[in-house]
DNA sequence: TTCTTTATTGCTAATGCTTCTCACTACCGA
DNA sequence: TCGGTAGTGAGAAGCATTAGCAATAAAGAA
C-alpha cells in the first residue's frame, strides 16, 4: 500500500539486482530479521511486521522470505520439520544445535562445509551449494533435570 | 484387518518391545524399505504396498513410519522441506548429497557425530541425540551440463 | 511533475504432507 | 471364551506454504 521506497539495485549490501524493488514491507521484513537476533519462523515476523503495518499479509511475509533468501540476506533453517525459521546471513560459518527440552538453539562454529568439501565433495566430484547441520539433544540444563 | 502376526518382542533385531505387535501391514513396510536400497518417501511406500496389501491405508503407512522410526528400525531423512524420506537404519554413520540437477542422492560415510561431539557438544555440555547433515549441490553430469 | 510499465501487495482459495478420529478387527493372556 | 488393547481403514482435519488475481505503487523515462 504505503510503498515509498528505494530500488534494491541501489543498496550497499547487494549488487545490481534489476527489477526488484524495496517496497516498506520488504524492508520492515528485513529489519525485523536484522534486529531480533535469533530464528524467526514465517509467524512470528508476521506478527511483529503488523505491529507496525497492520494491513500486512501473510503471503507478503512468505513471498519476501523467498526473495530475500534468493538474493542472498537471510538463511533458511530447518530445526524441525513443521516449519522453517529464518536469520540473518552472516560471514561465518556457524550450526545450531537444538535442544528438545526447552527448545533452546545454541550456536557454534565449525568449517563444516571447508571440511566437508576438501574430504568428500572433491573425490567425489560433486559441487556443494548447501550445507545444513542439524543437531538435536539436550543442553546440560534439561539434561541435569534427567528429561 | 488381517493381523496374523508375532509379537515384536519376538523378533530378532530388536530386544523387547512390549504391547507391540508385528502385523503384516508392518512387516511388509519395513520389507518395503529394507528391500529397496534407496530413500524411500511415505507415498512410495504406499504405492509399492498396495501391490501386495491393495486395502491398505496411507495412514497405516504413516503411523508404522513413525513407529519403526521410534522402534529405531528406519531412519527419517530430510532432503528437502516437501517430505521425508526413509531408509533402514544401518550401524555406519552415513551422510548423503542430494544433487539439485538431476535429484540423485549420493552417500558418503564421515564420522561426523563424533567430531562434533568432540569438538564442540562437549565443551557446550550438550548431549546430542540426533545428527543429520543436509547437502545439496550439483553431481558431475548436472556439473557438465553447465546448470 | 506526470506517465508508463510492471513488481508487489492483500485477500482468499487451494495445495500437499501428515496427523487425527472413530468404529471395527485381531491379538494376547487369563 | 472373554476382556483389554494395539492396529487398521477411511475419511476428515490441521497446518505451513503457495497460487491466482485484481488493485496498488515503485522506478525510470519523458
Amino acid at each position: 500500500m504505503s510503498t515509498n521506497s528505494k530500488s534494491l539495485k541501489s543498496t550497499r549490501q547487494e549488487p545490481g539486482v534489476s527489477g526488484l524493488r524495496m517496497t516498506n514491507q520488504r524492508a520492515l521484513i528485513l529489519e525485523i530479521i536484522r534486529q531480533r537476533r535469533g530464528h524467526l519462523d514465517a509467524d512470528e515476523v508476521y506478527r511483529q511486521a503488523r505491529q507496525k503495518q497492520p494491513r500486512l499479509s501473510l503471503s507478503t511475509v512468505y513471498r519476501n522470505l523467498q526473495t530475500l533468501k534468493k538474493l542472498g540476506f537471510i538463511e533458511e533453517l530447518h530445526f524441525n520439520e513443521e516449519h522453517h525459521h529464518y536469520e540473518i546471513r552472516l560471514a561465518t560459518e556457524h550450526h545450531h544445535l537444538a535442544c528438545l527440552g526447552c527448545g533452546r538453539i545454541i550456536e557454534f562454529q565449525y568449517p563444516l562445509a571447508r571440511l566437508i568439501k576438501r574430504n568428500v565433495a572433491e573425490a567425489k566430484d560433486f559441487e556443494v551449494i548447501d550445507t545444513e547441520l542439524r543437531m538435536t539433544g539436550y543442553c546440560t540444563e534439561c539434561h541435569q533435570e534427567g528429561k
